[in-house]
DNA sequence: GTCTATATAGTGATAGAC
DNA sequence: GTCTATCACTATATAGAC
């Protein structure tokens, strides 16, 4: 197999097994059998295990932080705008539901990258806490506490991964038409 | 320092670990270094690190068993059960947040009691399934997808810990006031 | 009730043969 | 590109002294 394919199977197996058992469950020799092989071929692909989890992780966190920079500077209502952050979440879980659950569950044992992280999503939350606040100020959504707003939104779209790949789980279309309608009614006038 | 106190310390020093790293990125040595003792002496109070874990995520899990079956079955309206489901999360998060973290983070490392934990999960799930039901057929609450209702709210409630927890976060008092409100009018008619 | 010492079984990662 | 063999280290847990 050519080296940029099992590379990205790698990536691939060790998103699904950090989702499972999280990533300090996770040994090499775990991994190496998910691809048939043995733990020390592994590294013929990857420098280290923490690589593995630091490209899962930042490769998400950017989609994020470039979808965000899209839609905040555009002409739109406050409620145009929070469609479209949750429509960012639901595409992003959609296409990588294994990926997101390490980057909400296993940021933390980032090493080298985690100030870059932790940076990208504090700017995440400013934006989207800016975005609310504008929103109050113009009379589009309820004046209540934006941090209980932000929260409760960011709560639950943190977590679509959970839902979304469990049986009996919501489909990516059912998804789309109702979840922006159920968010946005808990805080619109 | 006498047993029962010794024992409720390594609990709840354990709980906060777990709750910052994960129950496997935790070491029996990190947690007796921060009792200031060493790691062999943790296996006077416990029998293994195991134990540790499921008795901190089996208290908390049977806490919401039980005030989930006192709440179901009162005369309430579902919009009143509701509020309820909802203090009550909040109140057991105010109780022990680090509890809810492992709950919510760990509760796949138990191993004994994991077939008793899933099960009070289901349960627990399929109640609050049970009232949302009830409430869009009397006409309540909005005539959407009722599961994704359910995790929009239990993704919220099951995550509060993070916002509690966190500087800057959310008050108690705050949470109690406006929580409800957040939650309910993003479902009710 | 805590200690030191240790048993036993992994852990991530490297060297070098094929 | 994968293998076997192995290194240096760390994990949970126990035995027995104090």
């Amino acid at each position: 197999m050519n080296r940029a394919t099992r590379k990205k199977e790698i990536l691939s197996k060790a998103a699904k097994l950090f989702k499972k058992r999280g990533y300090s469950a996770v040994t090499m020799r775990d991994l190496a059998d998910e691809l048939n092989i043995k733990a020390a071929s592994l590294y013929n692909h990857i420098s280290s295990k923490q690589e593995i989890l630091a490209t899962i992780i930042i490769d998400v966190a950017e989609n994020f932080t470039n979808g965000m920079q899209q839609i905040k500077n555009q002409p739109l209502t406050t409620l145009e705008k929070l469609k479209k952050i949750i429509l960012l979440h639901i595409d992003l879980t959609v296409k990588s539901p294994d990926a997101m659950a390490c980057l909400n569950n296993d940021w933390m044992h980032l090493e080298e990258k985690l100030p870059y992280f932790v940076q990208m999503r504090e700017d995440y939350e400013e934006n989207f806490r800016s975005i609310l606040k504008e929103g109050i100020a113009q009379g589009e959504i309820a004046n209540r506490d934006p941090e209980i707003m932000l929260f409760s939104l960011l709560s639950t779209l943190r977590t679509l991964y959970i839902w979304y790949t469990k049986k009996d789980g919501v489909d990516a279309k059912t998804l789309k038409e109702q979840m922006p309608a159920t968010l946005l009614n808990g805080i619109r006038i």
